[in-house]
DNA sequence: CATGCCATGTAAGGCGTTACATGATTTC
DNA sequence: GAAATCATGTAACGCCTTACATGGCATG
């Protein structure tokens, strides 16, 4: 059982899905993107079924691919549960290949360095509008009480100021060269 | 080529090293903490040898094992200030398992969300620390120039900044919660 | 006397990405 | 007529982690 699992009893717990509705909830989603491909999600949700957590129905279709529609059972609704409340939460990891890159050109030109903090806070930039517009769409924002809503708020607003923070960065990093030497 | 081989090339680029110490200034450093592994490094440092990259010289030590010195080539060096300066700049990733656990919390009561965060914050601050002391003590600090010190400078801060970002976060989403209903 | 450091490597396995297969329906 | 959507799955591969093997020396 890892993070996977409890991503899928999520999803589950918050409105029976089939496992491409999964995919498709998890890639766009700027906080699970990562596992959001068939196939982890057609692996865990056999796993899944195996130790009763989740069940499934069956539904013919005409027009469309029969599909699997899941839904998550009691002991998995506590298996959810207890994970929320029982994992130690982890600090966030930050994958930033760009500072690879930067931390070696301290020895080239100052224009140099200045055009790729340019390249790359035109990144930040277009990362910062692409959240905002996700965040604007409320494609996936449960919404089953005021405080889910305001928690969802929440995420959808810690990823802009995340990405928000680092811009920042990026232009006082610009600031401070232009001013050296 | 990828981007382990341009962290390898870049350390040589900035002195000659072994592949023990490699994996050392990688797995403490926050910038290229993955990769930092024997498996890659060795492996890698395979390939760059067949490439013309680097080469090594072979230093028999008697109170130690025997220990083989990298060395970057002029080849390399090119490959390097190639790669920095035509790379397109990545935009930053964020993985933040925490936010998969409270966004299935939002039905529950709203003391065990904010005991969630609570421990949540706790982390970032640990992080916080370590990263501040990690800066502090100037163990890995390429300082070839003044700008060369500049730069890592910011690289430095760009960690504690991002974690600094997520506690104010987790921060406005506690007031914002207690004042909710 | 056990643990940790130096130093090079190998092995096993999980996580994650990309691509492929199928096949009807809708959209450009 | 080509491409995308729905829907379930499989296959191949690369990245990354963890652990193991060796062995002398230093530290507690």
């Amino acid at each position: 059982m890892v993070t996977i699992d409890f991503t899928i009893l999520g999803m589950l717990n918050w409105k029976p899905m089939t496992g491409y509705d999964m995919k498709r909830m998890m890639q766009d989603s700027p906080v699970m993107y990562w596992s959001g491909n068939n196939n982890q999600i057609y692996k865990a949700l056999v796993q899944l079924l195996d130790m009763g957590y989740v069940t499934n129905e069956l539904q013919y279709q005409e027009s469309a691919p029969n599909k699997k529609v899941y839904s998550i059972t009691d002991s998995g609704r506590a298996a959810l549960e207890a994970w929320i409340l029982e994992t130690e939460p982890e600090s966030p990891e930050f994958k930033k290949a760009f500072l690879i890159q930067i931390s070696w050109a301290g020895l080239m030109e100052k224009e140099k360095i200045d055009q790729l903090l340019a390249r790359y806070e035109e990144q930040v930039r277009e990362q910062i509008a692409m959240r905002q517009e996700e965040k604007r769409r409320q494609k996936y924002f449960p919404n089953r009480s005021e405080q889910e809503h305001y928690v969802w708020d929440q995420i959808y607003d810690n990823l802009c100021q995340s990405y928000e923070a680092e811009l920042q960065w990026t232009v006082r990093f610009r600031e401070g060269l232009k001013a050296l030497k």
